[in-house]
DNA sequence: TAAGTGATCTCT
DNA sequence: GAGATCACTTAA
């Protein structure tokens, strides 16, 4: 079993990082409490260039930490009550990131952050054990005839290109 | 199928 | 400052 760091997602194959992120576990320490949940669903938001992608746009206040070194926890609020969860990754000044859409027995990003008690407190935070919540691979890789690629949710506001784009990764059969 | 909810961004 | 929009969930 291996903590990774926020150097294992400095590649700008922000899809394949998506899809190897399922497999792995999300771990939360929260209030003394240690729970672990296998990551089951994931979306990559690929570079300035991807119009489903917050950053798109340029670097703002709330997208800024995107422009970052990977490894930081991007998390925002949106339809005014629901918090998510994604992993920036690429290189610093390339915007990415990964949403984590479900985790075992968890399903949608919204009720994901509701039950890890994730809030906004954790946005721009280093992926570390200190920050309470980090990944780690126990070195089960998923089969890949297991992973299914479809596109995105919830994104169609980015035109039949990038909506269509099969960025969405999830483990089939659970 | 549509309401709920508030931050963010794009105009004035 | 106002108005539209939104990487969702739940109840009907």
């Amino acid at each position: 079993m291996r903590i990774l760091k926020p150097e294992d997602f400095e590649s700008k194959d922000t899809p394949r990082l998506a899809r190897a992120l399922l497999g792995k576990f999300l771990v939360r320490e929260f209030r003394g409490k240690k729970r672990r949940f296998m990551i089951t669903e994931t979306e990559a938001y690929d570079g300035p260039f991807d119009r489903a992608n917050h950053a798109h746009k340029g670097k703002t206040s709330r997208t800024g930490v995107m422009f970052g070194p990977s490894g930081r926890w991007y998390v925002y609020l949106v339809y005014g009550m629901h918090e998510m969860l994604n992993l920036v990754t690429g290189p610093e000044g390339y915007p990415a990131a990964i949403l984590i859409r479900g985790v075992k027995e968890v399903s949608g990003p919204g009720r994901l952050t509701r039950v890890l008690r994730i809030t906004r407190a954790l946005n721009a935070k280093v992926f570390t054990k200190e920050n309470g919540l980090y990944i780690v691979d126990i070195g089960a890789p998923v089969l890949s005839s297991k992973i299914v690629a479809t596109p995105r949710i919830g994104v169609s506001y980015a035109g039949p290109f990038w909506s269509n784009k099969p960025y969405r990764f999830f483990i089939a059969g659970l």
